[in-house]
RNA sequence: GGAGAGAUGGCAGAGUCCGGUUUAAUGCACCUGACUUGAAAUCAGGCGUGGUUUUGCGACCACCGGGGGUUCGAAUCCCUCUCUCUCCGCCA
């Protein structure tokens, strides 16, 4: 959420940097004037309300008197109704207001390229080189048939439905390794502390990350056995119970930064996506992920972002799997996100690279959602933090990306040396 | 699943029966100042969050788990939801 000073003192600079960043249109007449009505019925509210306590106020020093109040209790008759119904319509205005506020994106970083979608991404660096192979080569789907068929879509389908996939055998160890792996990096080497969360988080939570209001058909929602059972989804990123960790809280200065890594899996309904990567496990309605948030002063989040990016490119390189690291222009960035890097790996069967993780540094946007604060050293006021994630990365692409690039002629995989530890020392997946 | 008890400011903890100088006592923590060479101790003062309004000082409003109600007035009474704890039952 954007700071409502910004629709107050700045609307036209606002509605036109929105524009021109991000394609959206903010009804600017319609704010003005809600926030002009906003503006008179608070100041008649609040006024009404100091009538009523000094009058409520006086009654009960009357009363404890000994006084007769029945002058005093006619002269307040008409208060009640008076402030009720400036109450209801304040509160219209403002659930108005709240409502588009709250789905207004965030505003990029002035350092984030102009543009419209994805062909205007800026690519900063290459890693790696996409290997050549002396043989034809076969896509993740077909390797994997290759190793005891240990990625089966048809049992995925018939246990729950499309994208949706069952591994098994050493597919599923492989899968499980790379999470591990990529866990106790993380914790050992780049200081993240490790959190288990829940996988199913209440409305406020979705709210706090920016899920909700605007993207609820995205997620999986799950009702509860009983009628008035609280509302839960499925998280479609670990970033959402870990950033939510410091709602309505207030950390020390010292604390930050705070650094969480969590291996989950996430859910995503994926509507509006028929049709794309319908073959194989780049496109599921359920992955795996070991994600990434940042806590931090104002100050420091931009290099955090730095820091947190090359925490995800690490893995990539430990990896040896070639990967390019790109900025995402204006267009193109999540909602409340102000400056995002994806990184891109080497798919070889679609001689492109493919988004494997994305870091965002979302500024004071979802702190502010979230009330997620720190107290300066000295200071009284408490002031927003910045928020951070990023995934370091998601699994199933990795496993993707490791089948098909490191794919032998026989139809062996091998194993990169960083990860053959967590395969009890296999160098390499045999077919057969 | 059954029975009971609770939820108060960063923390602890009074107030709730019997609604009215309680915009919440007190303690701890924290901040400022005094004393001290410095620190500790002591003393004095300050010290919640959000919002509105104002050039500023300030003034005002809301918040005692969430929501609703009764009332001139609610931390306090009523309804409801959520959560926590204790005991019993069941259980990975």
């Amino acid at each position: 959420m954007l700071d409502a000073k910004l629709f107050r003192s700045e609307l036209e600079q606002t509605a036109a940097r929105l524009k021109q960043t991000r394609n959206y249109s903010l009804d600017v007449a319609q704010l003005d004037q809600l926030e002009q009505q906003r503006k008179a019925l608070q100041v008649r509210t609040e006024s009404l309300q100091a009538e009523r306590n000094a009058s409520a106020k006086s009654v009960g020093q009357a009363k404890a008197r000994g006084e007769d109040i029945s002058d005093l209790l006619a002269s307040v008759n008409d208060l009640g109704d008076q402030l009720e119904a400036a109450k209801a319509e304040l509160n219209d205005v403002q659930e108005t207001l709240h409502s588009i506020i709250a789905g207004v994106p965030n505003i990029p970083d002035s350092g984030v390229p102009l543009g419209a979608d994805e062909n205007e991404n800026q690519e900063i660096s290459r890693w790696g080189q996409p290997r050549q192979f002396d043989f034809v080569i076969k896509d993740h789907v077909d390797v994997a048939q290759g190793l005891q068929n240990g990625m089966n879509f048809d049992q995925g389908v018939k246990l729950a439905g499309a994208r949706f996939v069952v591994l098994q055998g050493q597919i599923a160890r492989l899968h499980r390794a790379l999470s591990q792996f990529m866990l106790d990096l993380h914790t050992e080497q780049h200081g993240y502390s490790e959190a288990y969360v829940p996988y199913l988080v209440n409305q406020d939570t979705l709210f706090g990350t920016g899920q909700l209001p605007k993207f609820g058909e995205d997620l999986f929602h799950v009702q509860g056995a009983t009628e008035n059972a609280t509302a839960l989804s499925l998280i479609p990123t670990a970033e959402v119970p870990l950033t939510n960790l410091w709602r309505d809280e207030i950390a020390d200065e010292a604390q930050l930064p705070l650094q969480y890594a969590a291996h989950t899996p996430c859910f995503r309904s994926e509507a509006g996506s028929h049709g794309r990567d319908t073959r194989g496990l780049i496109r599921q309605h359920q992955f795996d992920k070991v994600e990434l948030v940042c806590l931090t002063r104002p100050e420091d989040s931009m290099n955090a972002l730095e820091t947190l990016t090359g925490h995800a490119e690490r893995v990539l390189q430990l990896l040896e799997l070639p990967y390019r690291k790109v900025l995402l222009c204006t267009g193109d960035m999540g909602f409340g996100s102000c400056k995002t890097y994806d990184l891109e790996v080497w798919i070889p069967s679609q001689e492109k690279y493919r988004e494997i993780s994305s870091c965002s540094n979302m500024g004071d946007f979802q702190a502010r959602r979230m009330q997620a604060r720190f107290r300066r050293k000295g200071a009284n006021k408490p002031e927003l933090m910045h928020t951070l994630n990023g995934s370091g990365l998601a699994v199933g692409r990795t496993l993707v990306a490791l089948l098909e690039n490191f794919q032998q002629a026989d139809g062996s995989v091998s194993i990169p040396a960083a990860l053959q530890p967590y395969l009890a020392g296999k160098a390499q997946l045999s077919a057969g």
